[in-house]
DNA sequence: TTATATTGTCTCTATTTGATACAATAATAA
DNA sequence: TTATTATTGTATCAAATAGAGACAATATAA
């Protein structure tokens, strides 16, 4: 539950948000053979967070995690997906949120709208991780690529929603080939395979994982590419859209 | 967007709930070989609209949800599944808000909460169809099953949510035998199959569906059914928990 | 030229799915 | 009592899909 936004007044007064309602983004990436996820850190606080923030008064709901998105990685056209609502009322812990306000020199009166209770609509994010720049907004120091088996403690409920973003990534995978919004343009069988490997988090078989995709129709075959090792060099492969 | 609490004060303004935050349910039942829908119709309006309602400030948003189906049908324990948020600006409709409100000759002055902007979270109920007491509430002089093929035009998008629905209830049918909460705790296999061929909207082979079911570890089979009827009785099945 | 690591294809088998045949049977009609 | 009828449950084909491994092709290094 990040905030993503920094018009002064208003901000600090949350009238240009809907009150209550907030959203977190799981941003997954892949590199160096690992899925990843952005996490955030606050000043000073020790506190790691999800990506996330606040719906404006005229504005729809998917089209604010889009622009939270774009703020965090300056990525538009991202393949996002709602994942679930979390509304429990044990997610509302205001001193959690009082201790960032502080924090950051803003006044931490017990009226201030970040101090209500909030109810999250968690998105997972695919995104290319060799095309992000990353963003810190004006509340945290840092925005960070975590891989998912060392994503620190993050406050309130970000883990669940990044277990229940993992979840339904992996739900989702086989549709569409959704692994190929973890890489580039175009790539190898073998990056393809490594990429449903992290999600899955098991070994896949390569030749009947090859014969599957190659089978699907979704993938064309471009020229080879030649990385100057000493082995038979692979295809590139791309997503027909 | 359905009301469905009627504490006088507190109600009118509002001050109860959390504002800009509603749920709407799309409850499923089956019978006569048909999947209906739970529709309400508002007073004098010509309105009609799923059930839903609004979270008490200190309630847990699923429990809200829960709370809404029991006024309505008198069951608890129902299985339930969020299926998607809906968030766009251009389902803020006051007008249609303002018309349910005067109809029921309450105040409706700008201000009203009702006439604000509302994100709803969309749910899919699956129920036992014939366990079900319906019960309107005070906005509302109905509450009807509809079959899913004579659904009415329904007010703002909840027509949307219910295709909504209905799609994510078939990409989750298969998974604990989804389909066996549309029946009571024994049914035949005929029964098992005329729901999936409901939901699914197609035909489906007989035996290779019994056998799909049987050799899915998750019936067990009881004695059988006699109904007097001029051939072989069924057997009786039950869904393992 | 040979060796090496990897890629792409093929094959063999096992499993799952689709379609059909057929025996079992609860009530009814003869 | 016996034959008839509409289903139900099971078995058995073939076709499609998935798992496991063999092997040839090949881009570079030795």
């Amino acid at each position: 539950m990040a905030k993503q936004k920094d018009n002064p007044a208003e901000y600090k007064r949350g009238e240009s948000y809907l009150t209550h309602v907030a959203f977190d983004s799981v941003v997954f990436g892949f590199s160096g053979e690992k899925l990843k996820i952005l996490v955030m850190e606050y000043h000073n606080t020790g506190l790691f967070a999800l990506p996330g923030g606040f719906v404006g008064l005229k504005e729809n709901l998917n089209a604010a995690v889009r622009r939270g998105l774009k703020e965090r990685t300056g990525l538009s056209n991202i393949y996002l997906e709602q994942c679930y609502v979390f509304g429990d009322v044990k997610r509302h812990q205001p001193e959690v949120l009082r201790k960032i306000i502080k924090e950051n020199g803003l006044a931490a009166d017990d009226k201030h709208w970040l101090l209500d209770r909030f109810i999250s609509v968690a998105y997972y994010a695919l995104i290319n991780y060799s095309k992000v720049k990353l963003q810190p907004d004006s509340l945290s120091d840092s925005c960070e690529w975590y891989a998912l088996d060392a994503v620190p403690k993050l406050m309130l409920d970000h883990n669940l929603i990044v277990q229940k973003a993992l979840e339904t990534l992996r739900k989702n995978l086989d549709e569409k080939l959704l692994g190929t919004n973890l890489l580039p343009l175009q790539f190898t069988m073998k990056q393809l395979q490594q990429v449903y490997e992290a999600i899955l988090d098991e070994k896949v078989h390569r030749t009947n994982f090859q014969r599957r995709m190659l089978t699907s129709g979704l993938l064309i075959r471009n020229e080879k590419q030649f990385l100057g090792k000493a082995h038979k060099a692979p295809y590139l492969y791309q997503f027909i859209k």
